[in-house]
DNA sequence: GATGAATGAGAATTCATTCAT
DNA sequence: GATGAATGAATTCTCATTCAT
């Protein structure tokens, strides 16, 4: 998770791109995709051009961007996995991903785009679907967690929860925490109702998270 | 719920004030809120200017709009509280609205946005309001809903899952009742942890709605 | 060879739109392909929005420009082909189009670019080359025209002899008749020494014409 | 004719300046003049900075690989002079330089620009022109060339069958040795009819390869 | 000397909004 | 009242040229 360190470029070069790179994620962050270049180079203290000498498209910015993120997610899932009780580390899981989208508005209005559909985020998200399917795992043998669910409806439901949470980060800041509660409490085995549809196909998820044909963008 | 019928507009006048409402509602459901003004123009058989006669802003018309699906939402709710079965009812509501959301990408980007911020939303968001909170009573006096929840938690719950659901949509239409299911699984009080956070505030809700101070637009 | 009047229009607008058409084949005449499309809009007194109203792209107001030539050039072909000496003919219509693209260093550096490729232009190009075949024929004949040259060798000499006048035309204003009188020479059938290429086909005059595959635009 | 070799310079600057050179001729030949530097300096394996240091300015890049070109046409001249028949010599000498032009967009983008307004393209202009004039001379004296024609009708007809063959090239390799054949045979003296305009002067043919005022780059 | 990096001045294009018919 | 037309302010992206290493 270290800042992609490139060895091969220049001092100054490497400190402008960490500049730049800060400065994106932190406009996204706040403004959604629709900043525009502009506003992340007066924030990096560089011309536009100079974002455009590293990044031939906006896209392109925002896909590092995005790819940032989805490293970071992760590595919590990755820590998530380590613990010892697999309900604890999913719900862990879980609060801090939605922290991360929270925090991101570009995230959030990326996911299910195009941006999506780059190789290093397959396999982030392949490490990511696989991280969670060992905790499920784990929680079922456990009788923590219902046996209907897959980690596609873990993704899913993250993203309902981070969702909500997004809105309601200004105002009321951690109060999606509940949701997540109401979401956890409704994973598990006691007394669970059986799910109405059929659960999600790998081709469903990945159309889901790339596929969106609104906003070819 | 009719389309509000003014009449003191003549009648072609108002024939066209219904079809720029028709094509709006349509065009920013597909398009979302980035759709232009000459698209809507296009779809309502209207010269823009037609559009900016009646609604002085490209904002007023998308409030219109707006006000239109929380219109649907509040009599989907009166439609709701009708029911016998209070859980039924909650579910059903949900439902609804979450139909309602999800086939409207306008509608899901403008939630938390200024756009809210008018008198009759207002009002119609108490009316939802209420009718949750006359659903939960009940449903708490049955022992079919945990008693830490609120009306308030309902709406974000409703947004979390309308999320998803959005996302989902394209690729596995009605997959989201699958969240809807867990969610529902996690509003009975059998069992039900603690909740971590606060109850939201009525302001915070509010906030919540209109306040996003990003995105000034 | 009318100005395209659009009766649709409103007065305003046609106004507009020859101002800007005469606009563009000014500048575009005198500046290139590269003219920027500030330089017509100012030129024709209007916003730059104005033209992109008109022509989606400015590859589209390059093509209408040049169609306008191609239907002058078509035009003359017309009246040189109603002359009783097809010598004559001939050469009239070649110092006509000669003129025309003379004047018009946009129209010399698109010809055989893909601005080329559009079913108006190919009509009058099918127009102009069966005006020059019908000379030809008339010519060769009346003994006045060697036989071994084809239409389409008409159009390239034709095209030779414009781009050296487009260079003199500055210094020397009407010196390349000097050119256009030397092939005429050269086109006579007396003493004519063999041609040291095969005749062009078809499709070779299209590819030259459009199919210019550097500088794809 | 070797490439410029500045005793001065260092070996590994010399080695850079001649591939500059050669990168330059290939990519301004294939793309034209409105190739970037940094396509030179990509084909050349220097940065771009490096070729700034040499050319102050891309038009004295695109000068100096100008005049290279020039000096391949001066060197074509006096080999032409050198053929027993004149008229031989004469063709020798257009086909060669035709060809020279039809490979070189970027020269023939140049021609009649500011770009050819430097002493040793003057001086080079001046040898080609003093060859042709010798050879014409001859030509004359065997009866083979009209009298009418002088050096600098040489070149503009030259020209001419180069923009053709330049735009005929991709389509049909060669083609233009038909014009060029064309063009001499109206070169003969039999029955040559006279030319309808006067001479070029010395300062009309200068003007026309250096003067065109438009482009001003 | 050499080079990659930085930049500012455009260029095409879009769109909410105002005007003239 | 209705409408198509006009516009100016953005936005993404390019490139010759200058700078820092």
């Amino acid at each position: 998770m270290e800042t992609t360190a490139n060895p091969a470029l220049r001092a100054d070069a490497q400190r402008n791109l960490t500049r730049i790179l800060a400065a994106a994620r932190e406009v996204f962050a706040e403004e959604g995709v629709e900043a525009s270049i502009a506003q992340v180079a007066e924030r990096a203290g560089v011309g536009t051009a100079t974002i455009f000498r590293r990044f031939p498209t906006k896209d392109h910015l925002l896909a590092a961007v995005i790819e940032h993120r989805i490293e970071e997610i992760a590595e919590t899932t990755r820590r998530a996995t380590e613990s010892k009780d697999p309900a604890k580390g999913l719900r862990q899981l879980m609060a801090r991903a939605i922290e991360i989208y929270i925090h991101d508005r570009g995230l959030c209005e990326s996911t299910g785009t195009a941006l999506f559909d780059k190789p290093r985020i397959h396999e982030l998200a392949d490490e990511v679907n696989a991280g969670i399917e060992a905790l499920l795992a784990r929680g079922k043998d456990a009788g923590a967690v219902r046996t209907d669910i897959t980690a596609a409806d873990i993704s899913m439901l993250l993203f309902a929860v981070a969702s909500a949470g997004l809105k309601l980060e200004p105002a009321a800041p951690g109060a999606w925490h509940r949701y997540l509660d109401v979401v956890l409490d409704g994973l598990r085995p006691e007394g669970a109702r059986p799910l109405s549809r059929r659960v999600l196909t790998r081709a469903q998820l990945d159309a889901a998270w790339e596929g969106c044909p609104q906003r070819e963008r």
